[in-house]
DNA sequence: ACAGATTGTGGGAAAAAGTGGGTAATTGTG
DNA sequence: CACAATTACCCACTTTTTCCCACAATCTGT
């Protein structure tokens, strides 16, 4: 599973380093074929190596027409969905139209995130760090049943 | 189990020599691979050996994503997951961002906590004790359940 | 107290990764 | 079919990370 942190920049041609540690991984799993499109949830990218996409493009398959809500996540995750290759440096090349999305501009954050990855605009990122930390460091909130019970 | 306290030094180069004691048990269970994260509730960071963090890491994945504050979590919890290794002197590399988020300098403490370690900068960590001894000592206060019935 | 072993600390150098840009190839469009 | 725009590939340079070595401090047993 991916996880942690990197800090990475776009170049002027919209490319984004993939940090190194990764990259055997994905060439292995996925032969540096990935799939990125936008988090519907928040505004960043999510990045997926192709058989993991696969899975979830069953998923979304599965969700119904009916359900606005589900509809439009569907068509939004699909609708976006890119295909694209590490480059001979570890690099993918972000499209114009999800850069736009989540507001990538030079600073730009990388996460993993088990099956996936998110990408940040940096300050983005920092902002919705901090406003978590509020929000756990609240000590008057209630926290959640599923999170009163976690023993980190 | 870990347990016990150290005063560590990091160098210039964010570099924390982990106390000989543990060594030998962190090469053993997890061949020297750990992983760091930071401390939602303190401005702290975390040390599980690999496979301690495995089971954290399962937990998390069980936490709903509909859950506003479950989600932020798992994905602030995942995303600051940083695998190190042991180097051949028993240190470890804690990388920039972390360093940052406890507000990490030269005087930092390490503290075992039983499948755990917390790291902590030294003012802030002797700061917290005097709070909480304080805390204790005020008879006023209304201790949760679980304390009650603890016998110490 | 002294000598040897272990642990803590710092830093230099080699290697790897990140970054940027020029040029060729491909694609899409008029 | 020709042109423009986008994308892929290649090369060169900079920065970061990793590995290794050297020395200082501390501990241990005699």
């Amino acid at each position: 599973m991916f996880r942690g942190f990197s800090s990475v920049s776009l170049d002027s041609k919209g490319r984004l380093a993939i940090p190194s540690r990764f990259r055997e991984r994905l060439m292995e799993i996925a032969g540096g074929c990935l799939v990125q499109t936008l988090n519907p949830r928040d505004r960043s990218l999510l990045l997926y190596p192709l058989p993991e996409w696969d899975l979830i493009e069953e998923k979304l398959a599965e969700l119904s027409d009916f359900d606005r809500q589900s509809r439009r996540t569907k068509q939004m995750m699909r609708g976006y969905a890119t295909d694209c290759q590490l480059d001979t440096h570890g690099r993918i090349l972000v499209p114009a139209e999800l850069r736009d999305y989540a507001q990538l501009d030079k600073q730009a954050v990388i996460l993993g995130q088990g099956n996936k990855f998110e990408i940040w605009n940096r300050g983005s990122w920092e902002e919705q760090r901090d406003q978590w930390l509020n929000m756990v460091g609240d000590e008057e909130g209630t926290p959640a049943d599923a999170l009163q019970s976690l023993s980190l």
